[in-house]
DNA sequence: ACTCGCTGTTACCGTTAGTAACACGCAGGT
DNA sequence: ACCTGCGTGTTACTAACGGTAACAGCGAGT
């Protein structure tokens, strides 16, 4: 009975709630990941409460907020890893497309992986719960393409899973730390990690010359 | 004139920071990286302000804690990393070590890699600065080692600095979902990450059976 | 006319980082 | 003996933040 409303008000409501996260989005954008609520707010042309009563609290706001642009970070990560051609190329791709994105909205990207800290964090012993939701998703994307696309024997459901995160955190790091200094260009990078993923770390040889050690 | 006193006082004041840093070190680790300054200062059995005057602001706190972090956890890796062992096992072994810290301290782990954030970060463009410096210097040591021991080539200052920085990225992610979900254990885990390093992705065959596409 | 649900407000609370302003004690130089 | 400097410590405060009442207007459906 009340969930079957829709009344008109709703869809008012749910008007007014992306309003909101477009104008906390402009501040975000603006003034990093600490912008308060009163800014955003203000910023919408408003007072915090009205605010609280569509987030609940600063989290919510951040969760929908980040969840926007990981979808469609995400979606744009998924066409470039389900593109026919072959897996050096996609891999190069994909690298490559998330390099761009980061590279094209730094501000989205740090508000993104840098998503401040749960007010009070139970205390404790859940590690990484709240860190950063867009790598985990990212990582389980990964894993799930994986596993469907590649034959890796026996236990491949979890090695998948190893690899998906492990590949996203390489891709993360290395974008992180290149945004930051710019030691070349995006090509150069995603040929090096994708050199990296292609075992030439096994291959390459000692630099004394000598095999053995 | 100032600088030479040494007058005593000097080294009463150097014991005392190292103190203080002891309480706080309890109490982070008790209370996660959220431990107000009020709550540490009570741990050390004072009152905030002589915290204030010992390491400026929180951030300066923050700071001298994790460098103390940084700095020990870094020694056992490079000693892994220096092991006499071939490299694949090398490789293994260094995994294994930031793994096992990890595992065992998984409160000073999250403290290192989410500290907080600066109260009023300069508005912007600095993406990643104010991160996480224990990633950066790990990934910068692991770029000067794979530089001086392997022959990658023309360009091997830039490439191994982008392999030092990938491959930290990727331990840690992995690490942090590990950790959370705990999928196997690890050794496994260690074993995964190595395969993907040796090429493993570059050399699994398709699912489909066909080599093509 | 009346209620329901959404809009919005002002004014407040509790906590936090950070800062005066003040006072004690203990060295050393005169 | 006296004072000066410095490190120790305190209480009491400010400013900002997240979050929460309590209250008021407004438009649509019954």
């Amino acid at each position: 009975m009340e969930t079957r409303q829709r009344t008109g008000q709703q869809r008012s409501a749910d008007r007014r709630r992306r309003e909101l996260l477009e104008a906390a989005d402009r501040v975000v954008l603006r003034d990093g990941p600490h912008a308060s609520m009163n800014a955003i707010a203000a910023e919408a042309g408003i007072t915090k409460p009205i605010l609280y009563r569509h987030f609940g609290d600063k989290g919510g706001l951040y969760a929908a907020l980040a969840q926007r642009h990981t979808d469609a970070l995400l979606a744009s990560l998924r066409a470039a890893l389900d593109a026919p051609a072959e897996r050096r190329r996609r891999v190069a791709s994909t690298l490559d497309t998330y390099l761009a994105a980061i590279e094209a909205r730094p501000q989205v990207y740090r508000f993104l992986m840098h998503p401040a800290d749960s007010p009070q964090g139970e205390a404790g012993f859940d590690v990484g719960k709240h860190s950063a939701p867009l790598l985990r998703r990212m990582g389980e994307e990964l894993a799930q393409v994986i596993e469907e696309r590649l034959d890796l024997g026996p236990g491949s459901e979890r090695l998948s899973r190893v690899w998906g995160h492990g590949i996203v955190g390489m891709m993360h790091a290395a974008g992180d730390w290149w945004l930051g200094e710019r030691p070349c260009d995006r090509a150069e990078l995603v040929e090096g990690l994708t050199d990296l993923l292609w075992g030439r770390l096994a291959a390459a040889d000692d630099r004394t010359g000598g095999p053995g050690f």
